[in-house]
DNA sequence: TGCCTCTCTTGATCTGCATCAAGGCGCTGG
DNA sequence: CCAGCGCCTTGATGCAGATCAAGAGAGGCA
């Protein structure tokens, strides 16, 4: 139905497809000359681990990593129910995770930006409980995480970072709990533009004019509203002159209004 | 959280004694004797540590943990923006753990019963991110988490496990989101008796009759909805004979309505 | 024993967002 | 260059659940 459009035309089959294909199927197992980056240049390091390592921890760290040829927009990265090996660090692009429900829905989980990892979900039973995709263009660095088990119980700041980065993921979707609970649809958007907007200064990037990778349809169904009421959300907060919206570029003219019409804490 | 139920559990419900002394605000520094209770005597090991754990390292996890009188109805284990020390696991009793918005108001969580484990989320920031709060008298063993970071770099097995307890919480928060974002208030309701019934299923408890710890405004704000919607839901269960209720007392009647009331994944 | 308070239930009404419907804009490919 | 399709916007209407209101139980305590 509603949600259904940009997932029933392709998945399961491009998928399969690429199963069977070892190179598409499983990018990250040969990672070629060409991505060869390393983590002590990357521009994201302080954000994506900000660990304490001395520099043979490091090279440790990097040794593991794995990286592939850019996913192309609505690539999948992951699937839900496939095996879990790895977790995913962003390095650039966006990327969504979702879950579907048992009547062919889409729930989204969550947006990632550079510097940001996503997967974690999948260590409990060793299958990815949601399914991940690229909103635009994206290069991902893989980190399998049997090494990065045997790596973190050598190395305690690793495996501390660890357990804060998934403890973060539990704080985080607590508060999208709570945003679903209890606000309304004008603080939920507004909450996610704040959320977007810190995201970006964090990486030195404008906070305050950005383009969203997503679409209405998808900033809806991870809001638990319709396009329709994002729409006309939008429309109110231009209207209203906090916002300026140009199709997905945005930007916030008034972040203050923009902090009242959140409503919410810190 | 919902859907709990079959899983592996890690930590460590149970446990040993032993420390200093006692007080209100501290009750786990000090505790005594009295409460000595060892992980492998616990009915619930199976539940909480499943751990392929040989005697020598159950009783280097045993030796950790630290057990206190018992909670009363509505005690404070730990609440938000308090130091993170440890993490818990419920012996007897029930929990909630709930976030305070800006304005006041409480965001539920999660309910916890025997042998789950909660207060991972004060991971990150060493603080913890929600409060947690007995629904009735409850036994709380406590793990230290600098403890058992140690350990588990010494024990493999216990750092996985470790990692799984978190990765099934962000799965379960994430179904929760599912729930919030995509079903009815019938099918909210639904399903949290199901998890319940489950959970208590697994505890070898009857799934079918069993007395609710927390109260309808808990019920409510967990499931994002008003007492009075709680209210009407169960009688409406009632009425078409799936349930039996009166007041905190609730027989499933009918199990297959009820899931299909549900309407959820799995 | 009876009062007080807290929790739950039920009814009446209101409202924010979903749903239904229609049209516009901006790609992309012929 | 236009056709067609995604994607977005805007308007009209409907409904699930919130809110408001009023009692009824049930437990704690004097």
């Amino acid at each position: 139905m509603l949600y259904t459009q940009d997932h029933v035309f392709v998945q399961g089959d491009v998928m399969s497809v690429h199963l069977q294909n070892v190179s598409e199927a499983e990018p990250f197992r040969s990672c070629s000359h060409e991505y060869k980056v390393s983590c002590d240049t990357c521009r994201l390091s302080r954000i994506c681990l900000p660990l304490a390592l001395n520099s043979t921890d490091l090279e440790h760290l990097e040794n593991i990593i794995q990286r592939s040829k850019p996913l192309q927009r609505n690539e999948l990265l992951y699937h839900e129910g496939g095996p879990f090996q790895s977790i995913y660090a962003v390095r650039s692009g966006a990327m969504k995770a979702y879950r579907t429900t048992s009547d062919g829905r889409e729930q989204v989980t969550g947006f990632y930006f550079p510097g940001e990892v996503l997967g974690m979900d999948g260590i409990s039973d060793s299958a990815h409980a949601s399914s991940a995709r690229a909103l635009e263009t994206s290069a991902i660095c893989a980190i399998p995480f049997d090494s990065l088990e045997k790596l973190s119980a050598l190395m305690p700041g690793l495996q501390r970072h660890l357990f804060q980065l998934m403890s973060r993921e539990i704080t985080e979707d607590q508060l999208l709990i709570t945003l679903l609970s209890k606000n309304s649809a004008d603080e939920r958007v507004a909450t996610l533009l704040l959320s977007i907007s810190r995201r970006n200064a964090r990486r030195h990037l404008s906070a305050s004019q950005f383009r969203l990778p997503m679409s209405r349809v998808d900033i809806g169904n991870y809001l638990g509203l319709t396009v329709e009421t994002i729409s006309r959300v939008f429309s109110r907060l231009q209207k209203s002159g906090i916002l300026r919206v140009d199709n997905k570029e945005i930007e916030i003219l008034d972040q203050e209004a923009l902090q009242l019409a959140a409503n919410i804490a810190a």
